[in-house]
DNA sequence: CTTTTTATTGAAAATCATTTTCACTAAATG
DNA sequence: CATTTAGTGAAAATGATTTTCAATAAAAAG
């Protein structure tokens, strides 16, 4: 029955060579630690839960993944306000979405509700303000600060 | 004539004594300085122009002016994706506005233009995110990030 | 004008997330 | 096997911001 990579799983390892980078088990625990979960993990996180996979995986490498699956548009690094960046992954079941950040306890919380709008209306701006300012627009960032149900 | 605050000149020792603080030479510097540019400064832009109007001036007093007026609501904490913080007066002649920002060189350049639009669309969007997550929306923010007429 | 109280200060040390260094290992290639 | 190059963890370095602490200045009280 072929070779693997049925079920819609992703090839990394491919995604790697194709920037010229190597698929190793500490990289692997990261995606894996990354794909296993709904939250906004900053690296620290994802350090400890991936060292549960693999004990011998270091932060160094943690922090070196991410920025390499940054770079390669794979993984999102998101400012919560907090002074440590957390990360997700960019192609996930989620679909693009914003976020709603609580000020209290950091959480970030998804939502892509009358997101379509949103991005209609910013396109256009985005259209205008990149002549006007000549100005050339790459991303967009929305995101509402405030209190949380588990906050309040 | 009176006494002073003639012009629309804000009353900063007023409002610092309104929070139990006192209007002192290091915190008038900051704020000349902060009034005088049109911007983005880092805290330790501020303090090298605050050192030009009192050398006497601190980096730790800087630091902590700026807390406190964000905490009075008179100063904006910007994140131009560097990884230092950026500060505007929150009360400018600018008004309420968004900003691009070059993830080349760090500027974050001005806009007002459609902001009209884009506030009305959050303050829908807000209503109801607010409602269906249960969140207490207080604050929003819009940046476009790419690169600047300098940079290219 | 004193005295007392309390906020504010600068310098130096501490914090803490992230990055860099370095000597070593693992993968790929021939 | 031999060579080349990417990847590694531990420890040290970095750099913005915060904290500590003893000294000072402003406000309030007398
Ligand atoms: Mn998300
Ligand atoms: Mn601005
Ligand atoms: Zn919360
Ligand atoms: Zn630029």
């Amino acid at each position: 029955m072929g070779r693997g990579n049925c079920h819609g799983q992703e090839n990394w390892h491919g995604k790697f060579h194709g920037f010229g980078c190597r698929m190793t088990a500490g990289r692997e625990a990261v995606i894996t630690v990354l794909q296993g979960t709904k939250d906004h993990l900053s690296a620290d996180e994802i350090f400890i839960k991936a060292r549960r996979i693999n004990p011998d995986v270091g932060l160094t490498t943690v922090y070196r993944t991410l920025e390499r699956l940054s770079e390669m548009g794979e993984v999102h690094s998101l400012d919560s306000g907090d002074k440590r960046a957390r990360f997700e992954l960019a192609n996930n079941e989620k679909g693009h979405h914003h976020h709603l950040v609580c000020t209290k306890c950091n959480r970030m919380i998804d939502y892509d509700d009358f997101i379509d709008d949103e991005v209609k209306l910013l396109q256009e701006s985005e259209k205008k303000l990149s002549k006007k300012y000549d100005f050339t627009i790459n991303s967009h960032l929305i995101q509402f600060y405030g209190i949380c149900d588990n906050c309040k």
